[in-house]
RNA sequence: GGAGGGGUGCCGGAGUGGCUAAUCGGAGCAGUCUGUAAAAUUGCCGCCCGAAAGGGCUUCGUAGGUUCGAAUCCUACCCCCUCCA
């Protein structure tokens, strides 16, 4: 292996790499090593925050190594205790399935497929006794669990834990047990469930696995750590328009981030950046145009990039009006000389657009619709076939009459 | 089993009989500004009717009750937390 490969490996995008030198070893041996990746198939969705832990992945593969994907079928039954949401609802098998195939689709544009084995939790759960609880759950003791951050405010601060919870770590760490894991990989802030992974190994008599974790990418918000939740994420498989669009509105302070964790660019020309920003020799919003771009291509393609890069420039830098624009049937009367009368509510409540009639008569008054360009302040306009509804900053609307 | 504390809108958190659809903060949405950045600033922020004034309905764990009137009082129930056992 070169060095530099090495580098990017193990220098760049990197929280913190437990044990580094064992890890190193492992590398070193030229084994092929067992990479354990895990997924809850309650949220099937993938965003840039996950994209981080996954193109480490990927670069570990493609110097051989192997990784292993666990549908975390059962784990997702408890809920990951990091979440704000205690309860979950259980899901069906069916949906379960659905789930872990609109996974996989978004897995594999990042992972490589021939070099990843799928395995599901309840290959081994399903089969598990009472007694294998009891057994695995006297491994660990009440203080040990306790010492994670999160159990550990809640703790102390009044808050419910469940025992179910508690189990959920030590589900997650058995699987490492189960695949006989040599290296797992997760965001920061699996820190705690790994490591636990590791302990349980050496309990039972295995080389214990090397934990590797990225930092959490920060969302669209600029201050929380991106996730679906909390509503600052940018997925992978939305539309490319969007896709560059959300990345355009991060912060500034976000880009290097970015660039660092979630694109290809070379070391020395994110530090060219870094020196561009810092000295005000370019404006931001042209480099983030750039990663916006890069982005973009890495879940579809260059033409789409190219495409959405136009889109934007001419709908909200030109602010002009975009060409396709999804069409909806409006409820009308004809009054004479090709102009309908036309009350826009009930089609832009029933599409979603808006939420209700008040929230309509907020945009209304706040002067956030324009029909044709023009603000109107009604929502009983006169409008021809085709009319063009701009609703706040990004919805547009073609009206159709029948 | 005993003692005490608590359940309020998306979240946090005020509010102890009418002025409360409910202070305030955050989030969200929208306007101005702009680089769909940040910062700033303004407005909205349960649903419905109304051009508006205003009105109706639903909401403060659940179900009843007291009262002209309840998030606020009473009763029962459910749930959470702490301490003791």
């Amino acid at each position: 292996m070169t060095d530099s490969k090495f580098n990017s490996i193990l220098k760049r995008g990197i929280a913190e790499i437990i044990n580094e030198a064992e890890l190193m070893k492992l590398l070193e041996s030229g084994r092929i090593l067992n990479l354990k990746q895990g997924f809850d198939p309650s949220a099937p969705d993938i965003h840039l925050g996950h994209v981080v832990g996954l193109r480490k992945l990927r670069q570990f593969q493609e110097l051989g190594h192997k990784v292993t994907l666990i549908v975390g079928d059962w784990t997702a039954r408890i809920g990951d205790p990091s979440g704000q949401s205690t309860t979950r609802p259980i899901l069906s098998q069916d949906q379960i399935q659905n789930n872990a195939q609109t996974y996989l689709e978004q897995f594999f544009k990042v992972v490589d497929k021939d070099r990843t084995e799928i395995r599901w939790q309840s290959e081994w759960y399903n089969k598990f006794t009472l007694d294998e609880i009891i057994r695995l759950s006297s491994k660990f003791t009440v203080a040990q669990l306790l010492a994670r951050e999160d159990f550990n405010k809640r703790y102390s601060s009044g808050n419910p834990i469940s025992l179910a919870e508690m189990l959920y770590p030590l589900l997650q760490a058995y699987d490492s047990v189960v695949i006989q894991a040599d290296v797992e990989f997760g965001g920061i802030d699996q820190k705690f469930n790994c490591l636990l992974g590791r302990e349980l190994q050496k309990i039972m008599g295995q080389p214990p696995q090397q934990v590797f974790l990225v930092p959490l990418l920060i969302g669209t918000d600029g201050n929380q750590k991106m996730s679906k939740s909390l509503g600052n994420y940018i997925g992978i498989k939305e539309p490319p328009q969007e896709v560059y669009g959300k990345v355009m509105s991060i912060p500034d302070s976000l880009i290097i981030d970015y660039f660092e964790l979630v694109t290809d660019a070379p070391d020395k020309e994110i530090a060219e950046i870094k020196e561009q920003m810092n000295n005000g020799s370019i404006n931001p919003m042209s480099i983030k145009k750039r990663l916006a771009h890069e982005i973009v291509k890495q879940f579809n393609d260059e033409e789409s990039a190219s495409e959405a890069e136009q889109y934007f420039s001419k709908v909200f830098q030109k602010k002009e009006t975009p060409q396709e624009i999804a069409e909806h049937l409006f409820p009308s009367r004809y009054i004479g000389d090709a102009l309908y009368e036309i009350d826009i509510a009930p089609t832009l409540i029933k599409e979603g657009i808006v939420r209700s009639k008040g929230e309509l008569k907020r945009l209304l008054s706040q002067k956030a619709i324009e029909l044709n360009g023009d603000k109107i302040n009604d929502s009983i306009i006169n409008a021809r076939h085709g009319s063009i509804l701009r609703i706040g900053k990004r919805n547009f609307v073609r009206i159709a009459v029948r």
